[in-house]
DNA sequence: GGTTATAGTGAAAACGTTTTCCATCCGCTC
DNA sequence: GAGCGGATGGAAAACGTTTTCACTATAACC
């Protein structure tokens, strides 16, 4: 069943065929019809292969991802769903773990496929050699929540966003805050985060905060829950993402402390699920899905005027700070608590407004 | 860059060449050594398309799934992936939001790609055009989730274990059980865990228990929470998955209820985060990793002996009941409890064991 | 009425592989 | 020394498209 089959019924050459579905206004209409028609009896659909073998034209999207378990990226991945099937495209995710060695593979592999374009999530986007690779092999791709001035990105400003969540606590009266985070090796997008976070505490002219960084997943909440334990604990504690935070929630809840009551926690992501919990997550709601689809937009954009997308295509997307349920006013006092800040060192206002944390979508 | 080019520096002609990446033992170890090193030098992979073409396999796998929103399928689908990168294929997601007309579309363009085969979680697996149409094509395919006598699946037996979590709920004193669900007629196996749940009250003998459906997602908070907020409510709630069953612990606090103090909560599915969630999710927790990678297996089973998987490759994994923190005993008395059974109208004892409810991954 | 666009169509080449024959060469056997 | 068989490798066809080029009408112009 191929446009000869559906030639031969139609009583046309296999051009004819080919014309009635890439270019139709150049076939009369009533041989288009009569092929049309040919081609519904048949049930024909041109042979993906055969078209991209000639054309180098796959309509497909590779898509390189370091996981489908923490829901921001399968909402990510939704959205490039949506917006690629919208588009005719479809999309072929390769999932990384956060390894270099499979991200490496992961991109050679697509570009075998001929893949008309990337969208990555990559552990770093700076020293990346599978960037660098794919820079060489003039490749259409564009990054999603990496954040670099080289590179063509779609993202949101991760480092304000904890700054001014900062500001926020602060101004709920915390003053000993902490920040929970992965390793910060492995993740930019977590290095981003932590300086924001240390600028948000100058600001606020406190010491720099805490850092309490867990290589594994699974070890959080025993981490956690024995820091909390601990007289000196912190009144609030700030994560890195919102697995995390629930994880961090839990884990104050197995040390005995009720949150948001003696202890606020607040995530960023905006995970779908965060907003039905109880206590509802306070967060900094980042529109994933929003986030694939313009990726998907962007590259396609890019192709149709056939150039690889530039750092000039970056697009900051706007977050906001959902201030949920499991953050509130820090207790009147703690066991340790610092001493109150006397005049000569009081909390600066903070730089930047809570909520929303970034411009509106415009380029920056 | 292609075979051409390679043959060229390695002094051969294309057959050798080709013969080296597909039958390496039919060319004598020095050639082979040779174009290796061509290869090599030169950077070659071979073309996926140019190969597809004329093998008409194109090592895709076509999956075919509700949403990547609710992490059921979004696990399913990392099982997926990685089973299917181990095996050396690539995988192209479709999303059909349960409506029928996507199903239809997601095959149909699948199946121009030349898809190896097909994994796919569909609304309804009995009458569904879609699958009618792969039969007709011959196509490999297996079902995830869904449950059917005529089709390969992969999937949990979701009628026992809601019987068995009737079991265990009555077992906890309650007598006054409802079940919220999403319209059964969208999904089949949302009508699975119905009749299941309708036998569980059936074999602790009460009557049939009460239905609490809803139209939209979104709605399920406040319809619930309405519901619960009357005088008889029901003391425990058995929900048709997590993610509902998050919602509904939500709209139960929204009504005023304490879980599990005063209204036990249960799902089915195993999303991650349910386990650390407070109170911890008690639910039925299936195996979806592994249902996706079993699906890859059975799959490449299938394409090696040639032939399509077929019902008897069905495969049933058992599912376990995680009694988790949002279920406890009945409280002693609600507002309008039923009447306690009579001697001639008294609960049975559970006729399936609480947990595992489940054979131990044997074929059906 | 002769040139000249223009619309409509087809023949054939090309895309990069895999695979089916064949052709050679070499070492045996009788 | 004729015949045979296995090992090795090449020529050419095929997979199903798109696209270039050429061709034939018909219409349009002066």
């Amino acid at each position: 069943m191929s446009i000869h089959t559906v030639a031969a019924h139609a009583g046309v050459s296999i051009t004819t065929v080919s014309r009635v579905f890439n270019r139709p206004e150049r076939v009369a209409v009533d041989t288009r019809a009569r092929v049309l028609q040919a081609a519904r009896k048949l049930g024909f659909t041109p042979n993906a292969s055969a078209r991209t073998l000639r054309t180098h034209k796959s309509r497909i999207l590779g898509v390189v991802l370091p996981t489908l378990l923490n829901p921001v990226f399968a909402e990510c991945l939704d959205g490039i769903a949506e917006a690629a099937d919208a588009a005719g495209y479809a999309i072929v995710p390769l999932v990384t773990d956060y390894e270099r060695a499979r991200e490496a593979s992961a991109i050679e592999r697509l570009l075998a496929r001929d893949v008309d374009g990337l969208i990555l999530t990559v552990a770093n986007a700076s020293r990346s050699p599978s960037l660098a690779r794919l820079q060489r092999a003039d490749a259409r791709y564009v990054l999603a929540y990496n954040r670099h001035p080289r590179h063509p990105c779609v993202s949101v400003d991760g480092e304000a966003a904890f700054t001014a969540v900062v500001a926020w606590l602060v101004s709920l009266g915390h003053r000993h805050i902490a920040m929970a985070s992965g390793t910060l090796a492995a993740s930019d997008r977590a290095r981003q985060r932590h300086r924001g976070f240390q600028a948000g505490m100058k600001q606020a002219g406190l010491p720099p905060g805490e850092l309490i960084e867990m290589p594994f997943v699974q070890s959080a909440v025993d981490r956690i829950s024995e820091r909390l334990a601990r007289a000196d604990r912190p009144t609030a504690l700030v994560c890195s993402n919102d697995l995390l935070a629930v994880r961090c929630i839990r884990a104050a809840r197995l040390a005995g402390l009720e949150v948001p009551r003696q202890l606020s926690v607040v995530g960023i992501d905006g995970i779908a699920i965060g907003e039905d919990l109880t206590p509802q997550l306070s967060t900094v709601v980042q529109p994933n899905r929003e986030i694939g689809r313009r990726c998907v937009e962007l590259l396609i954009a890019a192709l149709a005027r056939e150039a690889a997308p530039t750092q000039a295509d970056s697009l900051s997307l706007p977050a906001f700070l959902r201030e949920g349920e499991s953050c509130t006013r820090a207790p009147a006092r703690v066991a340790t608590a610092p001493r109150r800040p006397t005049a000569g060192h009081r909390p600066m206002p903070a730089a930047t407004p809570p909520h929303p944390t970034d411009t509106r979508g415009t380029r920056r």
